[in-house]
DNA sequence: GCCGTTTTCGGCCCGACTGTTTTCAGTCG
C-alpha cells in the first residue's frame, strides 16, 4: 500500500500556488483581471488566521474574501490531495523557470511570452546565453540596448533581493531628506510607501516632494552622493538605486496639492483600488493628482471642462469621500474602508500611551550597557518603569542568572531606586521625571527549557514585579510540543508575559510552529499577554498574529527589548506594529501606569 | 475569476516613464 498522506501545506504553500497561477496567466495571455484575481485570492489566503488545510479537509472552509467558486474549489483539491490539476496542466504549458524571468525588472509578461514562444527562452540561463549572442534583437520591439539592459538585470538580480528593515529604511530616508530639504524650491520632502505604513521590510522606498522647481529638485536627486544608477528622469518622478542600497522613488507635487499625492503614494495599492472604486461611484475619477468628474461616456471629462479637484490634506481627500481619515499603518485593504465609511475605525495606541517598557536587558546578561545607564535612559524618556528582565540561568549562551544573582541584582535596583525617590523629593530628577516618578521594576525573561519546564521555581518566580517567558532552545521539536511548552509559562500564574512568542528574525527565521488558536484562547483566558517585540529584526508577533489574538481576547505588551541604551527607541517600530493590529490602548498592559501595571501581575499571581 | 441595497452580467484604478516608435505598447508603482 503506497503512502497516500498528502503532505501537510500552510497557507503560505496555497498561497504560493495560486500566485504562481496567477503569474502564468499573465504570461499566457488570459484576461488581466483573472490573474489579478488570483493574485488577491493568493494574498487573503496568506494572511487568513485560519489554517485554510485544515478547514478544507474537513469541508468546512470559512468565507475568504476574494475567493469565490473555482478558486475555492481548487483549494479543497489542493488541502486534500497536495496537488493541483490546473496548476499541474499550466506548468505543462510554461516551465516555472519562467517565473524567474518575471522577476527581472523590465521584463514583464508580454516580453517572457514572446521570448518563450519564439525562442524557447525558460531559464535565465538560456536569456543570458541569447542576449550575449544578440539573438533578442530580431523580436519585436526588442533591441541592442534591451539586450544590455537585461545583461544589466540578471547580473544585478541576486543582489537586490534583500528588503530592509524598518530602521535601515529609516535611516536612509532620513538623510535623503535631510539632502533634498535643502535644496532651493523644496517646502517639504516626506516619506511615503510601505515606509510610512510600516510594513515589516521595505523593497524601495518612495518620497514625495512639495516644491517650486521640480528640475531643480530632480537635478540634485539624481546626482546625489551613493547612487549606483539612474532609472527614470522626468518632471513628474525621478528613481535611483542607491549604491549596496534600494531603489529610491522621487515624485513631485506642485504646492498646496498634496492630500491626493500622499494618499495614492502611501498606498497600499489595494488601498488605492478601493478609494478609486468609491471615487467611481460617485462619479469622479481619483489619480495621484485629485478628481475629476467622469463624463456621460464613464471616461473621465479632458480638455476645459476637466477641472482638477485638489485638497491640501490627506483627511480632506477622505472626507470628501466621506471616510474618516484612515491612519498609514491600516491601509491594507484589511477592512479599514468599510469601518472608515461607517465611523468604527478604532483608536490606535500611540507611542505617547507608553507607560513603561516590560523587556530589557543590561550588561549582567547578554546586554551591553550597564543597569544604570539603561535606567537612566529609560528615565529620560519620560517613562514611570523600566522592567529589567535579564535572562535566565539556562540560557547559557547569554550567561543567564542563577538565583543568587537574581537577588544580588536585586539590591542593586533597590539602591538606584532608591536614589530616583531621594532626587525626585528633592526636585534635582530630570525634567522628562513623570508626576509618579520613575522606577526600575525587576523582572527576567525565564527560559522555557526544552523539556517544558520552566528555569525558576515558583517562590523565586513570585518575588519578581514582572515575568517574561521565552523559548530559544528545542526549536525543532514538533508543533505539538513547542505548543505544549508555550502551554506551560501561559498557565504559569507567575508568568505575565510570552516574549517574541513566535520566535522568529525576519528574514533569517522562520516562525515557530504552533498551534496559534490555542495558545491564543489559553492566553485569553489566563490574562497572559503576548509580547509584540519592537525590535526591527522581529517584530513578534506579526500584525494579522496580533489581530486575531486580541480578537479572541488577548492583551499585549509591546516592548523594546533593548539590549543597548539606543534600543529603546525600538518601542516605535513596536507601536507600529500593534497599530497595524488595529490595536487600542486598552488592551495594551504597559499603557497602564506603575500603580496599575503592579496590580496586575499581583493579581495575576493570587496575592493581595 | 470575483462580485453585487445601483448589477447574476458586465463591470473590474490610474498615470508616468521608457524604448522603439512614427502614435503606442509594455512595465511599473
Amino acid at each position: 500500500m503506497p503512502d497516500v498522506t498528502p503532505p501537510t501545506l500552510t497557507n503560505a504553500d496555497l498561497a504560493r500556488v495560486l500566485h504562481e497561477i496567477g503569474d502564468l496567466l499573465e504570461v499566457k495571455g488570459e484576461l488581466v483581471f483573472k490573474s489579478v484575481a488570483y493574485h488577491r485570492a493568493a494574498d487573503a489566503v496568506e494572511r487568513s488566521p485560519h489554517d485554510l488545510v485544515v478547514a478544507y479537509r474537513a469541508g468546512d472552509p470559512p468565507d475568504v474574501p476574494g475567493v469565490g467558486r473555482a478558486i475555492a474549489d481548487k483549494l479543497a483539491e489542493l488541502a486534500t490531495t497536495g496537488r493541483l490539476g490546473y496548476h499541474d496542466r499550466l506548468l505543462e504549458e510554461f516551465p516555472p523557470t519562467l517565473l524567474d524571468l518575471l522577476r527581472l525588472p523590465g521584463l514583464g509578461p508580454k516580453t517572457v511570452r514572446l521570448i518563450y514562444t519564439e525562442l524557447r527562452i525558460a531559464t535565465l540561463d538560456d536569456l543570458r546565453a541569447a542576449a550575449e549572442a544578440g539573438r533578442l534583437r530580431n523580436l519585436r520591439g526588442l533591441s541592442a540596448a534591451t539586450e544590455r539592459r537585461l545583461l544589466e538585470a540578471i547580473a544585478g538580480a541576486a543582489a537586490r533581493t534583500r528588503r530592509l528593515h524598518l530602521d535601515e529604511g529609516e535611516a536612509i530616508v532620513e538623510r535623503l531628506i535631510a539632502a533634498l530639504g535643502t535644496v532651493s524650491g523644496v517646502r517639504r520632502v516626506v516619506a511615503a510607501g510601505s515606509f510610512r505604513r510600516r510594513r515589516e521590510t521595505i523593497g524601495d522606498l518612495d518620497l514625495l516632494a512639495e516644491t517650486d522647481d521640480p528640475d531643480r529638485l530632480v537635478e540634485r536627486f539624481v546626482t546625489l552622493p551613493g547612487i549606483a544608477e539612474v532609472l527614470a528622469r522626468g518632471s513628474h518622478k525621478a528613481a535611483v538605486r542607491l549604491e549596496r542600497g534600494p531603489q529610491v522613488d522621487l515624485m513631485l507635487m506642485p504646492p498646496g496639492e498634496a492630500g491626493a499625492y500622499l494618499v495614492h503614494f502611501t498606498g497600499s495599492k489595494e488601498h488605492n483600488v478601493r478609494l478609486r472604486a468609491i471615487a467611481r461611484d460617485r462619479g469622479w475619477s481619483l489619480s495621484e493628482k485629485g478628481f475629476v468628474r467622469i463624463g456621460a461616456d464613464g471616461e473621465p471629462l479632458v480638455g476645459p471642462d476637466a477641472e482638477l479637484l485638489t485638497f491640501g490634506t490627506e483627511a480632506e481627500v477622505y472626507a470628501f469621500l466621506d471616510l474618516e481619515f484612515v491612519p498609514p499603518e491600516l491601509r491594507e485593504d484589511r477592512g479599514e474602508v468599510e469601518a472608515a465609511g461607517t465611523g468604527r475605525l478604532p483608536r490606535l495606541v500611540d507611542l505617547a500611551d507608553l507607560r513603561g517598557d516590560l523587556h530589557s536587558h543590561s550588561d549582567w546578561t547578554d546586554g551591553v550597557h550597564s543597569i544604570e545607564a539603561m535606567a537612566e535612559t529609560a528615565r529620560r524618556r519620560g517613562h514611570a518603569y523600566q522592567v529589567l528582565t535579564d535572562h535566565s540561568v539556562s540560557l547559557a549562551i547569554t550567561r543567564g542568572m542563577a538565583p543568587d544573582r537574581v537577588l544580588l541584582q536585586r539590591r542593586v535596583l533597590a539602591a538606584l531606586n532608591a536614589r530616583y525617590a531621594a532626587e525626585e523629593a528633592a526636585g534635582t530628577a530630570p525634567p522628562e521625571t513623570p508626576p509618579e516618578g520613575f522606577r526600575l521594576l525587576h523582572g527576567c525573561e525565564l527560559e522555557i527549557r526544552a523539556d517544558g519546564r520552566l528555569d525558576f521555581d515558583d517562590e523565586l518566580l513570585a518575588s519578581f514585579d514582572v515575568v517574561v517567558a521565552a523559548l530559544h532552545q528545542g526549536r525543532r521539536q514538533s508543533r505539538a510540543e513547542l505548543t505544549a511548552r508555550c502551554l506551560v509559562a501561559i498557565r504559569s500564574p507567575h508568568v505575565d508575559v510570552l516574549a517574541h512568542p513566535a520566535g522568529r528574525m525576519i528574514g533569517e527565521r522562520d516562525d515557530l510552529e504552533l498551534d496559534w488558536d490555542v495558545l491564543y484562547e489559553e492566553a485569553a483566558r489566563s490574562g497572559t499577554a503576548l509580547e509584540i517585540n519592537g525590535s526591527p529584526h522581529r517584530l513578534d508577533l506579526a500584525a494579522e498574529r496580533a489581530r486575531r489574538a486580541v480578537e479572541l481576547g488577548c492583551l499585549v505588551a509591546i516592548d523594546s527589548d533593548a539590549h543597548r541604551t539606543s534600543e529603546f527607541d525600538h518601542l516605535r517600530w513596536g507601536v507600529s506594529q500593534a497599530r497595524r493590529a488595529w490595536i487600542g490602548p486598552q488592551v495594551v498592559v504597559n499603557t497602564r501606569d506603575r500603580a496599575g501595571l503592579i496590580a496586575w501581575t499581583r493579581r495575576r499571581r493570587g496575592s493581595p
